[in-house]
DNA sequence: AGCACGCCGACT
DNA sequence: GTCGGCGTGCTC
């Protein structure tokens, strides 16, 4: 028999299947998307088997040498679903297979150098290497190349390869009777009044079945590890190394849940949804939700219904560690059904929970990204929560977006998937108006509460009144009162396009990075400016490198100077700052937020990330330092981007029974993404934003694909881009634009320039051959060259 | 990608 | 003659 292999090498060369035979022995085990080790030219290396066939054109056949899995890691599902992948996103077959699975079980290779058949005991290396082998870096830090290659080839050396997995299963000794319970107390009489220790062992397995750790074991019975091993060389008990699961949420006890009473609106909701489970028919349902209408609660209900049926549940989250609430609240619910994968864990525990989805020993996984690529195989539900997360959309090969993937596989297992937004983006809102998608509206809150009131306050008002400070009258007054009031407060520093750049005041010099065209960032912390693209670091200049002149500053702000001031104006507030730098550790940002949540802390302040999924009963005001801090970034996205934000963080704000308010500070109040996410009007803002698409040629209208290149060399970027360029101009249809070549907003990277390319089209069916043509004519310059080339298929990014 | 093979200039 | 540099082509 012959396997089909996808071998680990991700090149455009190597990018299809190879054959190898399968030896007798695993004719019979050996399954579609088992991962093995061939031979691949002189070295070893993993790949998958993506079919079993009996005939092969190649005459000579190497053999599969290793099989890695007892039960193939990848359905047959999985394996189509990658090579869709592939066409889709234009990426590698392996990158796509190995994208579905965890970190840890890449391969990776290590090459050892040991003696070979003919022993030259002259040599140097012979007492080194001895019988285990030398590593090949350590190898050559000893001796030369040119020694290696000469001992290879006269025999007295060769290379291993090794071909491991990054993370194995952790295990545990654990020891368990070896006789069946009669010659237990057989084997005890025979001790008599002797080792009454180990009689005391024998009766402890006489009483009890199964398995103990040796830790337990002694700890149960006050015995030492010696006495054990001394059962264990007599053959009356036996050792096991036994899986154990390293689980994050050790220790800690979720209390347990019961579904709440639904309102009237929710049940309205949801129907749709158990209808399509009922009926075991795919639909993509797009549940537009304002902050506190309950979505959650519909997911919840709606999983019930798919474990009643026997089936599985995958539920996305933009960033669960960021909102442990969520995790918090389906543990609660379905207990230990529940795997949740998200980048907080450890690549171990990542690998844990996925064994434990494999094994089907849950029928709930709760993840980022990639956990739609769960591997069950009997789907009931796909809910994607916050579905406008830009976080949803890999930016790296495979360039996927998990909506995409979610629906393929909703359409593979016919059953619903689930859209959730209180800010749906534009895409999936102008999908769901024309029908694609069966729109869900729920436009109250539960509890009908009150939409928090939201102020917009002009920025350059308060500068023309004299007012310098990064808070304005207004929010200084409202702080006031809260901190009176024992009200907490949320303070939402967008720091994105307003980082924190040297500048000199005499001649307007600022100081950016040698290797990329982007000014330095001041960090306070060490007195010195960082590239936050490329990690260079340089000391803060006593005075400036142009005209020498003494007055050289920092300009713009940070979390840090947010705190410094705060402390200065309003000195007995307490202040929990959250930012990249405060929750670096592990479990910090759970921490901070714990502490504020237990009213330890009167004002939380941070970026990004406190701007979703929290719920503090307390918090009556949010306080926005910079609303349009995004809406100049070069992306068409950039006002959707603002009102999104600014919804979910006013969300934050009186969500139970205290009423909230919420104070926008801007330079630009005028504008409509601030105003109406004010109002809470998004259907206003849709139809407003859909204008601008529709005249500038942007998404939901057209769909666009870009091709970004880069080189260390000017000429050859711009030239490569323009050839691409020209060549997709002849190729495309006239009702297709393509814009280019022109250089990315951050035209230098690493000392790369780089350049774009972008189409927007309406009807293309050949576009993705064009991309692969040129992929494939620019693959040697890739390869040699240093040429990098990156097709994205449905841009996120514009950077 | 990674590695071998082969062709060419430099040097004992 | 031989070493090592890099361009080329192959991996079932």
């Amino acid at each position: 028999m012959i396997a089909k292999v996808i071998v680990d090498v991700p090149a455009n060369q190597t990018d299809r299947l190879f054959d190898y035979a399968i030896p007798k022995e695993w004719e019979e085990m050996i399954e579609p998307g088992m991962r093995v080790v061939v031979p691949f030219g002189p070295r070893k290396i993993q790949g998958f088997v993506i079919s079993v066939v009996s005939e092969s054109e190649h005459a000579k056949l190497k053999e599969i040498s290793e099989v890695k899995d007892v039960t193939p890691v990848l359905t047959r599902e999985l394996l189509d679903l990658g090579f869709w992948l592939t066409e889709k996103t234009l990426c590698y077959a392996v990158s796509a297979l190995q994208v579905m699975l965890p970190a840890a079980m890449k391969a990776n290779v290590t090459k050892t150098v040991v003696l070979g058949n003919k022993v030259n005991h002259e040599a140097a290396w012979v007492r080194m290497i001895e019988n285990s082998g030398l590593k090949w870096d350590e190898f050559l830090s000893h001796f030369s190349h040119k020694e290696l290659n000469r001992a290879i080839k006269n025999d007295e050396l060769e290379v291993r390869y090794d071909v491991k997995e990054k993370t194995a299963p952790k295990t545990i000794l654990s020891i368990s009777a070896a006789l069946t319970k009669d010659e237990l107390r057989n084997e005890k009489e025979k001790m008599g009044n002797r080792a009454m220790k180990q009689q005391d062992i024998i009766s402890f397995f006489l009483d009890n079945d199964g398995a103990i750790s040796y830790k337990e074991l002694m700890d149960v019975l006050d015995t030492t590890r010696s006495t054990i091993k001394s059962l264990v060389s007599k053959a009356i008990l036996k050792e096991e190394e036994v899986e154990l699961y390293r689980d994050p949420y050790k220790g800690r006890s979720f209390k347990p849940s019961e579904a709440m009473e639904l309102t009237d609106l929710q049940k309205n909701a949801i129907s749709p949804i158990l209808e399509s489970l009922e009926n075991r028919q795919h639909g993509t349902f797009l549940i537009h939700g304002v902050t506190g209408s309950g979505k959650t609660e519909i997911y919840l209900q709606s999983i019930h219904r798919v474990l009643e049926q026997g089936k599985e549940a995958i539920v996305l989250v933009p960033e669960i560690s960021l909102t442990p609430q969520m995790v918090t609240r389906f543990k609660s619910r379905f207990g230990s059904e529940v795997a949740v994968l998200h980048s907080g864990l450890s690549r171990g525990e990542k690998y844990d929970e996925w064994r434990k989805i494999h094994r089907k020993e849950v029928k709930v996984v709760v993840g980022a990204r990639s956990a739609v690529f769960a591997p069950f195989t009997n789907l009931g539900i796909i809910i994607i929560d916050e579905e406008h997360e830009s976080s949803y959309k890999q930016e790296e090969n495979p360039r996927y977006h998990a909506r995409d993937v979610a629906i393929k596989r909703g359409e593979h297992y016919q059953c619903p998937v689930v859209l959730g937004s209180a800010t749906p983006s534009l895409e999936s809102y102008a999908r769901a108006s024309k029908g694609v998608y069966t729109l869900i509206e729920l436009l109250e809150r539960v509890n009908k509460q009150a939409m928090p009131e939201v102020s917009i306050v002009d920025m350059r008002e308060e500068l023309r009144s004299g007012n310098r400070s990064m808070f304005s009258n207004e929010l200084y007054d409202k702080l006031k009162v809260r901190l009176e009031k024992k009200e907490q407060t949320v303070l939402f520093l967008n720091r994105r396009g307003y980082s924190t750049f040297v500048m000199c005041r005499d001649c307007g010099f600022v100081v950016e990075c040698p290797h990329c065209d982007i000014s330095l960032t001041y960090h306070k912390m060490n007195g010195t400016m960082r590239c936050h693209y490329c990690g260079h670091e340089e000391r803060f200049p006593s005075q400036c490198p142009e005209c020498e002149s003494e007055h050289i500053r920092f300009f713009g702000t940070g979390t840090q100077r947010v705190e410094e001031e705060l402390t200065k104006i309003l000195p007995e507030a307490r202040v929990v700052r959250m930012d990249v730098d405060t929750t670096r550790r592990k479990g910090s940002h759970e921490k901070l937020l714990n502490q504020f949540g237990e009213g330890k802390a009167d004002i939380l302040l941070g970026t990004q990330m406190i701007a979703k999924g929290l719920d503090f009963p307390n918090v009556t005001l949010v306080g926005v330092l910079a609303g349009d801090a995004m809406l100049h970034l070069p992306d068409f996205r950039a006002s959707e981007k603002t009102f999104q934000l600014l919804t979910q963080v006013s969300g934050r704000a009186g969500r139970h029974i205290l009423p909230g308010e919420v104070i926008v500070q801007s330079y630009t109040p005028e504008h409509y993404s601030i105003e109406m996410a004010a109002d809470h009007d998004f259907q206003s803002f849709y139809k407003r934003e859909m204008v601008t698409r529709k005249q500038f040629g942007y998404p939901p209208f057209y769909f666009l694909a870009m091709v970004n290149v880069s080189h260390e060399e000017l000429t050859k970027t711009v030239d490569v881009t323009e050839k691409i360029t020209s060549f997709l101009k002849s190729k495309l249809s006239n009702a297709s634009v393509v814009l280019g070549p022109v250089a990315s907003p951050i035209p230098r990277i690493k000392d790369r320039y780089r350049y774009q390319c972008m189409i927007k089209y309406k009807t293309e069916p050949n576009l993705n051959d064009h991309l692969k043509e040129i992929q494939k004519h620019y693959s040697k310059d890739i390869s040699r060259g240093g040429l990098q080339l990156t097709i994205d298929t449905q841009p996120y990014m514009m950077m």
